[in-house]
DNA sequence: TCAGTATATAATAATTCACTTATATAAGTA
DNA sequence: TACTTATATAAGTGAATTATTATATACTGA
């Protein structure tokens, strides 16, 4: 684990955005996977606006990063983040949320990750 | 460094009273040190009841814990929390903010910690 | 017991937040 | 080109959040 710092003002404005349930499992999630959109409107059962938004405030951040592959804009952790230490670090306390992934993959709705 | 692992529900709800830039700053500071309101007072510039319902705040969530000293009610970190572990971590990544206690020293306004 | 200091609580106003619905954009495909 | 799918953006709304001021409670010491 690397101990990088955070400016505590830039820290506030991290947890703030962890400090939600659905961005914060979006996070953990991403920790292991790359998605994109319409997996997260089946995994929380909301809005695809409602999605859209939670992302873009984790974009403007700088935590996550998205890349178009066709139709899809795939998302992933930005790893290359000041704040991805700090973030990874925290995420590590938290159980895996990839059963919800598996659970996708079961009803054969999984999309971008082959 | 301990990787207890924390329900994500309850997680967020930590990072989002962590995610306030006072109750971070005081977090980081109650890591080091035990306080009282008013030094708390001094240190944010803020007001009496201002602070008091931050502190409750993470009172409330077992973050912090408190124990009179006579007129004063000392604050200290609840190292026995089962968020501690992740909040410790996370303050791994914060710089030091004990150069705040040390102005109020210097100003004779330290009261709780001899 | 009274005055002063430290803290908590209550009521409230301004702001922010997380949704919603409606609509726009962009890519893929017939 | 027109239709479909994936995603973004805009506008609006109700709920939550963070301050404030006013007031209550608790301890200390004369």
């Amino acid at each position: 684990m690397r101990l990088t710092t955070v400016e505590i003002d830039k820290a506030a404005a991290i947890l703030k955005l962890l400090g939600d349930k659905t961005r914060l499992t979006m996070v953990k999630i991403l920790d292991n996977n790359d998605c994109c959109v319409c997996e997260f409107v089946e995994i929380f059962k909301m809005s695809q606006p409602a999605i859209s938004q939670h992302i873009r405030k984790l974009k403007d951040a700088g935590v996550v990063r998205e890349a178009r592959r066709g139709q899809w804009i795939i998302y992933s952790l930005n790893k290359d983040s000041d704040y991805y230490p700090m973030v990874h670090n925290l995420l590590g306390h938290l159980p895996s949320q990839d059963y919800k992934l598996s659970e996708l993959e079961e009803q054969g709705l999984r999309i971008s990750c082959e």
